[in-house]
DNA sequence: TTGCTCCTCACGTCACGTGAGGTGGC
DNA sequence: TTGCTCCTCACGTCACGTGAGGTGGC
């Protein structure tokens, strides 16, 4: 015959506070064992509190609800020690983006003024590549990319340039919208794989070379010549992958160069 | 002569999105250079980018706007980099905290039946202490508890049992309530520090031995005690802190012995 | 009986995101 | 002129916290 105890021995033995336990209620993530008909009162298991517990320390870890909740019903330890540590690497990559943001802070603060980049212009003339296009969140652009680039590789017959992608302007502004992942040449289409012909677009180009958080200097800079020069036009900005690090990063102007 | 730049292009040369932009103008972190009185059209400076690359690193980090506008506008480099740095601290402290929270889930997940534990039954007849008392929330206990024992060590003279603490039902289940730092003994009130009387109280008690992270867990076999023979009462929760990694929890029950 | 516990709304917080509905600029 | 950019509300998100106003239980 198992103990029931309320609401507010429960919040002292589980540390966490009655609020949370009426919401963790409301959502159906740790409802109690037992409702007083009348009174509305709650009454909580004492074989309720380990689950309680992980809960406290999942939240403290920054785990959602509803990850909480995928943890606390997974079907057996297998699955729940997956997503905990799914969780886990996740916090992982923000630590390194973490680290990074901090020295790419430090290096801003220490060096506000740019080192001057070279800009250029160029031409690009019609051409084709074979290209995979989505809609997606600004935040999980890298992961998008590695595996369209994969999936593009394998299916590159004859390349005719590095790998690029092509930009939307609500991607920058809105967190949300059109990208596309491009491998110059032909090959086989197929799936999510489609050959697409680029137009002819003029450019000015300016190439970051560094760590990829402080891309947003060189776009800031290559930005700041296309405005003082009120040459910008609509169309993506496109990024070319020279290497490792360096990429070549595409801002669409007009008329750079005078008509043949 | 400077350039201006609308929204979207400013967007592009920040990576900030423009509804980021829009709400840092609505509180006044990174208001436009100009605004169109016809159109409401914002414009800004290129002479903003670094600003606004700042900020965008700062949230990155977490920091809040409020701590992001004190960094903006500090007066000069060195308040700044205190602000900054205070954050990093704060982020320094927070993994510490994930660590050991980690660990604690892995304890709790591989062990989920703690090992039993000793309880014990008290009665502390009336006693006299240095006390001080406050209202806090509980994310602030720690930092709160080390100040008040540093005061109330230099005004004891003479002490009579180790540091304690009084913690009001409100404090864990509202996460804001009323705790009591008290060294038992005499000496010289002041200040924060006065002298209080402590009333007869009849404790049920258990000693936590180990991490602090694992405290709840000693709660919980404590309340479930007090809960199945229910004896529980109100009144605060006291902690006595034994040694470095030695806490009596005391909770407060009646005639648990019988009369004399 | 008193005061303490617990209840249910309804609204606030933080830093934006998500539309709706509309207008200006090239 | 068209469609693209930008505008202002108003409301949503997430995980609770903050009261208000009221009732049950020892």
């Amino acid at each position: 015959v198992s103990t029931l105890v309320s609401i507010g021995d429960f919040s002292r033995m589980t540390f966490l506070s009655i609020k949370a336990l009426r919401h963790y209620h409301e959502v159906g993530l740790l409802p109690p064992a037992e409702i007083d008909p009348d009174t509305g009162y709650r009454r909580y298991q004492v074989e309720q509190v380990p689950t309680a517990q992980v809960i406290r320390r999942l939240r403290e870890l920054g785990m959602s609800l509803d990850d909480v909740r995928a943890v606390i019903e997974a079907p057996d330890v297998r699955a729940r020690n997956a997503a905990i540590s799914a969780h886990l690497r996740r916090m992982e990559g923000e630590l390194e983006q973490t680290r990074a943001t901090v020295k790419s802070l430090r290096l801003l603060l220490d060096e506000p003024a740019p080192a001057p980049i070279a800009i250029s212009y160029r031409i690009e003339e019609p051409s084709v590549a074979l290209a995979i296009r989505a809609e997606i969140a600004h935040d999980d652009m890298f992961a998008w990319l590695d595996e369209a680039f994969a999936e593009l590789h394998v299916a590159v017959a004859q390349r005719t340039g590095v790998d690029g992608a092509l930009f939307s302007g609500e991607l920058m502004e809105d967190e949300f919208g059109e990208i596309v992942a491009l491998v110059p040449g032909a090959g086989e289409a197929g799936g999510r794989v489609h050959a697409l012909e680029l137009p002819r677009v003029e450019y000015a180009v300016a190439v970051h070379a560094g760590p990829l958080e402080e891309v947003d200097r060189t776009y800031a800079a290559l930005g700041t010549v296309v405005a003082g020069r009120a040459i910008g036009v609509q169309g993506p900005l496109r990024e070319n992958y020279l290497s490792d690090d360096r990429i070549e990063i595409c801002w669409p102007v007009f008329q750079t160069t005078p008509a043949a």
